[in-house]
DNA sequence: AATAAAAGGATATAAAATGTCTTATTAGGA
DNA sequence: TCCTAATAAGACATTTTATATCCTTTTATT
């Protein structure tokens, strides 16, 4: 239960690998992919959602490629996580409510809100500088 | 990301609704699935999963059913949705490390234990008991 | 023996996860 | 302007997981 996809995994080290570059250094999507050991086909799935979201800038044809949207301290864990996965809901009630007539007198809504939230702050809570190898060692 | 699955769901509905009744009283599973309005077929499956957990006991032939394994304030809800959903684990590397190699010198590993932590730690502290709805009107 | 219930196993269907492939679109350089 | 390099977008394919249902077996009661 509450596990992460492939998608979301391979999100994270596409994203991370990035942040441990020079914030204008435009990266190839292949080149990317290779390092964190991710299907290009997919990864660019996932980065064309970056890309809406705004955690990274693409460029098209020669020189082209992908880079940073924002410096990796105001990308938070969260964000990426969100991005590609969707909000982090534990149980339908959280989110929908109309999916649960019982929110008002079910006993478990406010544990499954309590989860969202910890879960949420965990990631929030976390930034790409921080995840970023050069950032632990030099920092 | 992150959801409970319609199992779980059904499971902790139906196991609520077992608490809120006397420590001794057999329930039928037809009764049980028509109260809380989940799949019969379905809600046996799982409640076998709870019966070899111990979190109930079951008897067979007439005048059979289910019953509490022990008293509501001594079953955890982590308990519930661990017996029918395994063990909370928000990222493959967390649970089996040989999965990922990665796991010494990741910097989001950390990150995950620390969800999983939060997660099981906001399950655990909830009993049955505090979930039926007759405990927080009455008590 | 007949009946009532849960236990267990096999099967069916639908949805989600995990990719791949093909065709656009956009930008740069010769 | 034409060719090439790169991402964008959409359709498709395969595998796995979720969500059940059905049938047979076991166990207990009357």
């Amino acid at each position: 239960m509450m596990e992460l996809t492939r998608k979301g995994e391979y999100a994270i080290r596409g994203i991370v690998y990035l942040a441990g570059k020079p914030l204008d250094k435009v990266c190839l999507l292949s080149d990317i992919a290779a390092a964190v050991d991710v299907p290009p086909t997919f990864l660019a799935k996932i980065f064309q959602q970056f890309s809406k979201m705004g955690l990274v800038k693409s460029f098209r044809g020669t020189g082209g490629g992908f880079m940073l949207g924002r410096p990796p301290e105001k990308i938070t864990l969260l964000e990426v996580v969100e991005a590609v996965e969707g909000p982090i809901i534990p149980n339908r009630c959280v989110g929908a409510p109309s999916d649960c007539d019982r929110s008002a007198r079910c006993n478990v809504h406010p544990v499954w809100m309590r989860v969202q939230d910890e879960v949420r702050g965990a990631l929030l809570g976390v930034t790409l500088k921080e995840l970023t190898s050069e950032s632990d060692a030099d920092n």
